[in-house]
DNA sequence: GCCTCCCGCCAGCTG
DNA sequence: CAGCTGGCGGGAGGC
């Protein structure tokens, strides 16, 4: 049972005992003081703290320590009263699912941290070893994270350890630079070229023909591509930059951004992610590997809303893809549109003094009509920032928390827990009133902006608004209530029409079958499922099927959909799907 | 049984 | 040379 522990327990599992000095941490109690002491040591490192000085390590070396292993120390510590209180099947409940420690569940996390659109001029700076301590996670994960957002330039490696908060405000110029050196590459060629060959061969299965290798189209080996003033800062980027994650993902989006429709599967993506110029070489394991890191990508693009998993069946099968949905434009007119916009400005620069304040916001965008936030939630945010500012700021704010179960970390999850449930209650009065707000979706999509922004909710980006009316209390429906923690459960919006107005494609999924977890996988075994009573949308002879969100495994749909609103870029970033969706109607191929 | 992807080992590299 | 970084693949949860 402890195997996936290893790290959380042993400090000194690393052979090279580099990291991992053994060091004995009695209770998370203690750790997180210590680790709020150290903290403060961070912002400043160079006036001495009261450090035991029995320790024979420098302030700096045990702070880090203690950041790293912190987390994980806490959570066994956690595990193991969970363990002492519960047993079997109630154990099982209590610990965290697999789902709930998904990559994508903790990018939301981390994203919720930050502004979309940061003010350049405040200091932005992101120390990996504190977002790891408070999302509680070890460091690895946050790694997994940033480095497809450096793919982005969302973010960019200022230091060891640090990088910097870029937000979205590089997206528009990323994209198009990942879009010019895609087409320089002729993706879009190979993709078509892995599509007709699998088409060849199936075709060749039935009336055997020698196989006719037919070479891809040769593309020059992609190295990562930077925007002017993000360089790599540190050559120890540059070393690993041909298999790292980040020109993967890079790569990834680009295959996005010159496919018509815009739809990769994971397969094609593999493919040609490999660099093979001759599939032959494709040895399985290195496939598979890339299919696992394309997963991790995955998570990470769909949290941003980039994309979203779907399903394309196809003479061979129904197999897992993904589709784009970021913007189809990237024009900086719609960029600066966007931060000159009043809602999107607003929060940013207070955002910018705390992330959790902002995690805060960003998952409980208050202060509109839709959202009422009760008592507790408002507390919970109070106590939130409370400790980060005992974290981050006051070097003369020695007070440690008596108490672990105020942790950051478990509040995040409780915030999440919460955040849950709310979107859960919003989605029910969705249901309700996605058929009387068709119209209002569809005029207020045609005006980015709205003419009604007086009515905007501060802190919600535009895009937020225009997604939202379809969740604004009916004036004859749910007052503002409460929320109560329980574990939440899948919903659907499988009652809603497919032929309601068209706001975006994650924000209204096509209909699934009812069953949310059902439609959600499992391969070539549902080949014929294209018959079932979902919708299926026809791509050149593929069929993209039960439109899923299982890269957001963790949530039901409803955490996921509401997110995406929450998270989602005002404007331009979001206002695509029209295109898209008609796009797959009609099996356009540009 | 397969898909998905968490987890953490460990090597490379930097500061 | 401590420790940051991240490639990599085993293996297990979920369906």
């Amino acid at each position: 049972m402890e195997e996936g522990y290893k790290e959380n327990c042993g400090l000194n599992v690393n052979p090279m005992g580099t990291r991992s000095p053994p060091k004995q941490l009695t209770s998370a109690t203690s750790v997180l003081g210590e680790i709020q002491l150290a903290a403060t040591n961070l912002k400043t490192p160079t006036k001495p703290q009261e450090w035991n000085n029995a320790d024979p390590w420098t302030p700096t070396a045990n702070l880090k320590m203690l950041i790293s292993a912190a987390s994980p120390e806490i959570r066994n510590r956690e595990r193991e009263i969970l363990e002492e209180q519960f047993s079997g099947d109630e154990l099982e409940k209590v610990l965290p699912s697999r789902k709930e420690k998904s990559l994508g569940l903790l990018c939301h996390k981390f994203l919720a941290r930050y502004p979309s659109y940061p003010n350049p001029a405040v200091n932005n700076s992101i120390c990996l070893d504190e977002v790891a301590g408070e999302l509680s996670v070890e460091r690895r994960r946050i790694y997994d994270i940033v480095n497809v957002l450096e793919s982005l330039h969302m973010v960019s490696r200022l230091a060891k350890n640090k990088y910097i908060w870029h937000g979205r405000l590089n997206l528009g110029k990323t994209f198009e630079a990942l879009k010019k050196v895609g087409e320089g590459n002729q993706y879009g060629e190979q993709i078509q070229l892995l599509k007709k060959r699998e088409q060849d061969e199936f075709d060749s299965q039935n009336s055997p023909n020698p196989e006719t290798p037919k070479p891809l189209v040769k593309h020059p080996e992609v190295g990562f591509v930077e925007l002017p003033g993000l360089e790599f800062r540190a050559a120890s980027v540059n070393s690993r930059k041909e298999k790292s994650l980040r020109v993967m993902s890079q790569r990834f989006v680009m295959l996005f951004l010159v496919s018509a429709p815009r739809i990769v599967s994971l397969e094609v993506a593999a493919k040609i992610l490999i660099g093979e110029d001759q599939l032959e070489d494709l040895d399985k394991s290195k496939f598979k590997t890339k299919i696992r890191r394309l997963y991790d990508i995955a998570n990470v693009l769909t949290s941003l809303n980039l994309i979203k998993k779907v399903h394309v069946t196809e003479e061979k099968g129904r197999k897992p893809a993904f589709q784009w949905t970021g913007p189809e434009s990237f024009s900086d007119d719609q960029d600066s549109e966007n931060r000159s916009s009043p809602t999107a400005l607003t929060p940013v620069a207070i955002d910018l003094r705390s992330p959790k304040e902002n995690c805060a916001k960003n998952l409980f965008a208050s202060g509109g009509k839709t959202f009422t936030r009760h008592q507790s939630l408002i507390k919970l945010a109070k106590s939130i920032e409370n400790d980060r500012r005992k974290i981050n700021s006051a070097p003369s704010s020695p007070i440690k928390t008596g108490d672990g179960s105020s942790s950051a970390a478990s509040k995040m999850a409780q915030l999440a827990a919460i955040c849950k449930k709310q979107l859960q209650q919003c989605r029910d009065q969705t249901k309700v009133k996605l058929k009387v707000s068709t119209c209002k979706v569809k005029s207020t999509l045609k005006q980015p902006g709205g003419s009604d922004k007086n009515q905007t909710p501060r802190c919600l980006s535009p895009t937020y608004c225009q997604a939202f009316p379809l969740l604004q209390p009916h004036p004859n429906t749910a007052p503002p209530y409460a929320v109560i923690l329980q574990p939440p459960h899948t919903q659907t919006l499988s009652d809603v029409p497919p032929t309601l107005g068209y706001t975006n494609p994650s924000d209204l999924q096509a209909p699934s079958d009812g069953d949310d977890q059902s439609t959600q996988e499992r391969g070539p075994k549902r080949q014929h499922e294209t018959d079932r009573g979902c919708t299926s949308k026809r791509i050149k002879g593929s069929v993209v099927d039960d439109v899923t969100e299982s890269a957001l495994p963790v949530t039901p749909k409803g955490f996921h959909s509401l997110q995406e609103n929450f998270f989602r870029t005002p404007g331009g970033m979001s206002c695509s799907p029209p295109e898209s969706a008609r796009k797959l109607d009609v099996g356009t191929d540009d």
